[in-house]
DNA sequence: AACTATTTATAAGA
DNA sequence: TTCTTATAAATAGTT
């Protein structure tokens, strides 16, 4: 519509191609509201061009972020969900992962044993003794091998911390339970805990860590 | 434009109104592709209808998904992408947690422990002491007391299943390294590992558990 | 879903 | 850009 007919393919002319885009989204926008007036219907209109010049028309009285959760909610085989979904279902493994972890460590800290049976028992005593044989010769090995390389070890810095421990410190005070104030786990194993206060909420998503 | 001019006000007579609704989403979406093609721009179109019908425009070669991603990237706002990345934000720490809580179990069987010092080796020795200790207790108190609910306890089969150990099995290799097939941990710590041929790609998200 | 009289959008020119 | 205007396109009301 206009002094001549055109072409519905890319106008290579740049000020051209301008001019029609300037005029176009106008025209476009024009009638997303007329649209949403008159059938009572909620537009959500995003143009970005090439040069990443983004223009938005929102019908009246909603905005942007409702129009896409209400995309989202009402299309729920879109692909969003369906990655919320995977991630929730990883987010829970590792959560039941995490649980049995701590589980474990509990046990071989002589915590949560009531469960266990006497076969179960014997069974846990016999690993832990000969785990310790093995920590022992270790030890035995590296106060031979120490004492040059001293200084070195103590400046290192570099222990694993378990951040994050989330629920009011299960795993903690399974520790705390076994262990009398040894030197080496309250130097090794008290987690440090950051970001506990920054985790705001997610929806309907329960991302209370396991 | 039509057979009369109309004003721009909802249309109260709902046939009517539905109607001008199907034509008027079509113009304008013959419109939104013609300014896409034209000046090479990218539009993504949403309408809502006041019944919650979701009609959708999205210009060749791009997504809804990609169009949001970059208006929330240039307009500096938070819609909905947030989610992934707290939810991503947490898998990382969970993974990360996991992967501290393996590696403690594998120095409590004996495993890792080439960088651990003399006085960190010494307290885990003393700590793996005092445990053993407590599970050897417990075995004997409940030898005592087993003997008329042995049958019960044989049957139950509740035992924690570690499930989706992923890479590799670290853990797995670990515990078999310090453990000399000791009839515990035959039974109750090797891993089942269900879920480990369905866990499909997920885009970028690195998903593969700590 | 078609038709068509009219209104509206807009291409090209200034 | 903005305005003008001839013309193309969209569509309101009708069938």
């Amino acid at each position: 519509m206009g002094r001549g007919k055109i072409e519905i393919k890319r106008i290579e002319n740049s000020t051209n191609r301008q001019v029609t885009y300037s005029k176009r989204r106008n025209g476009i926008f024009k009638k997303a509201n007329e649209l949403s007036v008159l059938c009572d219907a909620k537009v959500s209109l995003i143009m970005i061009s090439a040069n990443d010049k983004i223009h938005e028309y929102i019908s009246p009285s909603t905005t942007t972020k409702q129009i896409y959760d209400q995309y989202q909610h009402i299309k729920r085989i879109d692909l969003w969900s369906s990655h919320y979904e995977k991630m929730q279902a990883n987010l829970n493994k590792l959560k039941e992962i995490n649980h049995n972890l701590r589980r474990e460590i509990r046990q071989r800290t002589g915590g949560d044993l009531n469960g266990l049976s006497f076969d179960e028992l014997r069974g846990l005593e016999q690993n832990m003794e000969e785990s310790v044989k093995i920590v022992r010769d270790r030890k035995y090995r590296v106060i031979g091998t120490q004492t040059d390389t001293y200084k070195k070890k103590e400046a290192r810095n570099d222990d694993p911390h378990y951040g994050l421990v989330d629920n009011g410190g299960e795993y903690e005070s399974a520790v705390g339970q076994a262990n009398g104030g040894s030197q080496f786990f309250a130097f090794r194993l008290q987690p440090s805990r950051p970001n506990l206060h920054d985790r705001g909420g997610y929806g309907s998503y329960d991302l209370r860590l396991a």
